[in-house]
RNA sequence: GGAGGUGUCGCCUAGUGGCCUAUGGCGCCCGCCUGCUAAGCGGGUUGAGGGUUACCCCCUCUCGCGGGUUCAAAUCCCGCCACCUCCGCCA
């Protein structure tokens, strides 16, 4: 949630950063009137109220005909106050509804327009030049067959499409990944962590994921229950509703956990292959900071994320995410996109979004400071997206027989293995 | 899933319709006293919203959550949630 101070100071800031999204401002409109509704039903219930407190008091001392004078008046004035509870929670309600679908105004540094308006901020490594090397390189499907890693077609019969099931060696890999993950997230600082996924409609819609992305997200029927499409949603409820100590901050989680998303809208899109799944694991760093550090924190979830990519040996670039293609919560958004040599272009491995206190408000997360409670801040950044990691990994160290070189940093999680080698020539 | 119990400030706790504007203790903060420390003494210490807005101040809400009864609810009634104990089921 927005700020409520700064869109009744200085509603034009809100309508700028809607523009800037790409967004009507319409809505801050709205909400400024609901805001003036609010407020004098909030003053008319609090005027009849403190009368009936007052008379109340009067009441018990009272006695004879001056009480039943008393009784008379307060009768009515009873059914006064609960119409004018109800016009103020009917009135806050419509505020709030109001505000809950303002998105957080995007940082300065951010740029303007939509999906494809992003700023490469940098190149890591060069793509491997396989024209050079004289081979054409098999995409991942087809490498995930030969090594027996990943089985789409079963993952299909079984679950339907943008199903898959690792196996053998590419539910070695998963492990492995995960592990390394974990002790690089370890090292840094984090608590690991194993969340739940399934959550209750406070923490979906806390982390902004309930408004116009609900329809990627699935609902368990018959229960007031989502599954998360992020461990960032349990991550970030965990602290709801509480004050937490200035001193301890930043707080650094990391989860693992599985992910699952509906792909509604994805039609089409990125149907071969384990790119774009219904379910996957992730590894999800998570930090609680000070506003002032937010941004020095979101820089530091984007080293973890290099840091990480380089010791997978991938090529890849970073981009500075578009206002309009922040989602709802980020203020601003790094993605990590390696290269993916079939493909021929750049793919999203990682993201990390700086949520400034826009989570935090909606979940009630304060700060105790020396100087009183005030907001703080979310950051959260992916480790390790598994399916998207394996394809990068599978693609850019084929060799031309088909099997895979390891990355050195990883050998020591898969067993000292070397090369991950075709089923058939085992 | 069934039965019973519990839920008050960071923690413990008093509180069975109006004198609750919620008690006391611990902890914490400020001050006094004091060779130092401890003890002692005095004061402060939930959070949110509104009025006003430099500050002070005033008001409303907040006793797990939501309804209801009543002129008036921490207190009575109903529903829900969480935890504890037991039973059932289960990895």
């Amino acid at each position: 949630m927005i700020d409520p101070k700064v869109l009744r100071d200085d509603p034009d800031r809100i309508r700028a950063a809607q523009a800037k999204r790409g967004l009507s401002a319409d809505v801050v409109d709205d909400a400024l009137a609901a805001d003036g509704r609010r407020r004098s039903a909030i003053v008319e219930f609090e005027r009849l109220r403190g009368e009936q407190k007052t008379l109340g008091r009067q009441i018990a001392t009272a006695s004879g005909e001056e009480k039943q004078a008393l009784l008379e008046r307060t009768r009515r004035l009873s059914a006064e106050v609960k119409e004018a509870e109800a016009a103020q929670s009917q009135a806050e309600e419509t505020y709030r509804a109001l505000v809950m679908t303002i998105p957080n105004p995007a940082a300065e540094e951010a740029p303007a327009g939509g999906e494809d308006d992003y700023v490469v901020l940098e190149h890591v490594g060069k793509p491997r030049d396989f024209e050079a090397e004289g081979f054409e390189p098999r995409d991942h499907v087809e490498l995930g067959r030969l090594l027996g890693a990943i089985d789409i077609d079963r993952g299909a019969k079984v679950s339907g499409a943008r199903f898959y099931y690792l196996t053998g060696v590419g539910a070695d890999l998963e492990l492995a990944l995960v592990s390394m993950a974990m002790d690089q997230a370890r090292r840094s600082g984090f608590t690991t962590m194993i969340p739940p996924t399934l959550v209750k409609p406070r923490a979906m819609e806390g982390t902004g994921f309930l408004g116009q992305a609900a329809d990627d997200v699935y609902r368990v029927e018959g229960e007031d229950m989502y599954l998360v499409g992020t461990s960032e949603v349990p991550l970030a409820a965990y602290h709801s509703d509480e004050i937490m100590e200035a001193e301890s901050l930043p707080r650094r989680y990391a989860a693992f956990s599985p992910c699952f998303r509906k792909e509604a809208g994805s039609y089409g899109k990125d149907t071969r292959g384990i790119i774009r799944v219904h379910w996957f694991d992730k590894v999800e760093m998570f930090s609680y900071t000070t506003l002032d550090d937010a941004a020095a924190e979101h820089q530091r979830l984007l080293g973890w994320e290099k840091e990480w990519l380089e010791k997978l040996e991938l090529a890849y670039r970073v981009i500075d995410t578009a206002a309009g293609d922040l989602g709802l919560s980020a203020q601003r958004k790094f993605d990590c996109e390696a290269w993916i040599p079939t493909q021929g272009r750049y793919r999203e491995l990682t993201s990390t979004s700086n949520c400034t206190d826009f989570q935090t408000r909606r979940l009630d997360i304060r700060g105790r400071f020396p100087d009183g409670v005030r907001p703080i801040a979310t950051l959260n950044g992916t480790l390790v997206a598994i399916p998207r990691t394996i394809v990068a990994i599978l693609e850019t160290h084929q060799q031309t027989d088909g099997s895979v070189r390891v990355p050195t940093a990883l050998q020591p999680y898969l067993q000292g293995r070397e090369l991950l080698e075709p089923a058939s020539s085992r």
